[in-house]
RNA sequence: GUGGGAAUAGCUCAGCUGGUUAGAGCAUCGGAUUGUGGUUCCGGGGGUCGGGGGUUCGAAUCCCCUUUCCCACCCCA
């Protein structure tokens, strides 16, 4: 094994490359805050039990995605995959029951032991918002109001879409199972190895298979719409209802489910064509079980996640690096000059650098390349005067300043 | 976990059916230009051809193993 490669699935993000993911994960945080929402910061590992039991027995991320291990304490431990069952034990432990609705964002790494692909790593990075302890769909709303605000802001409303499904309550989702399974087992010689699996762990996943043979089948099952309880249809028809009055397109996919066991009634993703078979951008739904079948208080919730690099990939405008003003000593003698003036300078708040070394045209050729506006140029002449040249690197002006004015010249150039 | 493609300089890539010292563009460094950047011109450095083994007089090129990335499936952000 070559040493001097990052493990499997990571990745190093350089500088260039950070700017864009602070710049969505920067967003996220804005737009979370102008619905209500506060940063909360869960460790990245939790005790194994915290996502083995509320992930379900039967989905992909716990059976075989994990990554866990036993600490020298001999606690099982497991890098957290996602982000909603540590906030929903923290809201747990941490007592804030008491403060309900409660509205939370976070962000941070997220691990999964997964097979790489361009927009899927075993380490990567999620934003994401939860909203406890609202049972009416005015909260799914706001959640998804909130998503789409978010991609809005970050110019990417052309290239997703919000496609939405209903999972109906307990009651309604067992009903439907029932009647799904009957369906199929008729047809079980005829479904694709995957889907014989899925009939047995996790039929309604077999609804969204890309199998042809699986399709033709799925096409004549029974629709989820005909086992909806009458309070599932209702929360339904008022979500949809407020998603229009809120402003948020959104597509129905009677066929979009979620593999996380958690979910009840709402489902959804924003979903681009942009990204191959990775296309999902931020997803989620509702848990209205969540926090009772941890052990905590019944509380309702719902709230969604975003992939950071996923995003980061789309995003057109990256925010730029902030442009230095170069100070550019002429001599040894200046160069103690230049050392005082720099720190000037970064007192008063412009961010300066000084080259180290290399001839006057050297210094000036680095100077461009780190993108200064502008030029201070320590000349014996002007500071025998006790001033200097400051240079407009766009314009390539230049005009003689006293030191003791510099600073605000300088703030001139914004 | 299953199936397929790829890996050559910091980056993007040439290198035909195995044949001398492995190339280009960009980037980098130096010079033209020791009080002035962007353009231009000249020159330099940089590679165990992903790693290991094999076939051969001879392997970047063919074979096997391995690592990583990419594509699809599974699943998901």
């Amino acid at each position: 094994m070559p040493a001097l490669q990052p493990v499997r699935g990571t990745h190093d993000i350089l500088p260039e490359e950070i700017l864009r993911h602070r710049h969505v994960e920067e967003v996220a945080r804005a737009t979370s805050a102008l619905y209500g929402f506060a940063e909360i910061e869960t460790p990245i590992f939790e005790f194994t039990e915290v996502f083995a039991r509320t992930l379900g027995d039967t989905s992909d991320v716990v059976t075989k995605e994990m990554y866990t291990f036993e600490d020298r304490g001999g606690e099982r431990l497991t890098l957290r995959p996602e982000n909603t069952a540590g906030v929903a034990r923290a809201f747990i432990s941490g007592g804030l029951s008491q403060r309900l609705p409660l509205k939370l964002f976070y962000r941070g790494p997220m691990f999964r032991y997964e097979r790489p692909q361009k927009g899927r790593l075993r380490e990567f990075h999620q934003v994401g918002v939860e909203l406890f302890g609202v049972a009416d769909p005015i909260a799914d709303v706001e959640v998804i109001a909130l998503g789409d605000q978010f991609l809005e802001t970050l110019g990417l409303k052309h290239r997703v879409r919000c496609e939405l499904n209903t999972l109906g309550d307990m009651e309604s989702r067992r009903a439907y199972r029932e009647r799904l399974v009957a369906y199929l087992r008729d047809f079980r010689d005829r479904l694709s190895e995957d889907s014989r699996e899925r009939l047995e762990r996790n039929p309604l996943r077999i609804l969204d298979s890309k199998d042809e043979r699986d399709r033709a089948i799925v096409a004549g099952a029974p629709a989820m719409d005909e086992a909806m309880t009458d309070d599932a249809r209702r929360f339904f028809d008022a979500l949809r209802d407020g998603l229009e009055r809120a402003g948020v397109a959104y597509v129905p996919n009677p066929r979009l489910v979620r593999g996380l066991d958690y979910y009840c009634h709402t489902v959804f993703e924003f979903i681009t064509t942009d990204l191959g078979a990775q296309g999902t951008v931020l997803a989620g739904g509702r848990y209205d079980g969540l926090v009772e079948q941890m052990g905590g208080p019944a509380t309702p919730g719902v709230g969604w996640a975003a992939g950071v690099e996923r995003l980061a990939m789309l995003v057109e405008t990256a925010p730029e690096p902030t442009r230095p003003v170069a100070v550019i000593p002429f001599s040894a003698a200046g160069a103690a000059k230049g050392l005082e003036i720099t720190q000037m300078l970064r007192r008063a708040g412009i961010a300066a650098d000084m080259g180290y070394s290399g001839n006057l045209q050297k210094r000036m050729k680095r100077a461009d390349k780190l993108g200064a506006r502008a030029t201070v140029l320590l000349g014996e002449d002007e500071l025998s005067r006790g001033a200097v040249s400051v240079r407009d690197m766009a314009t390539g002006t230049q005009e003689e300043v006293p030191i003791v004015g510099l600073v605000d010249r300088l703030a001139a150039f914004g």
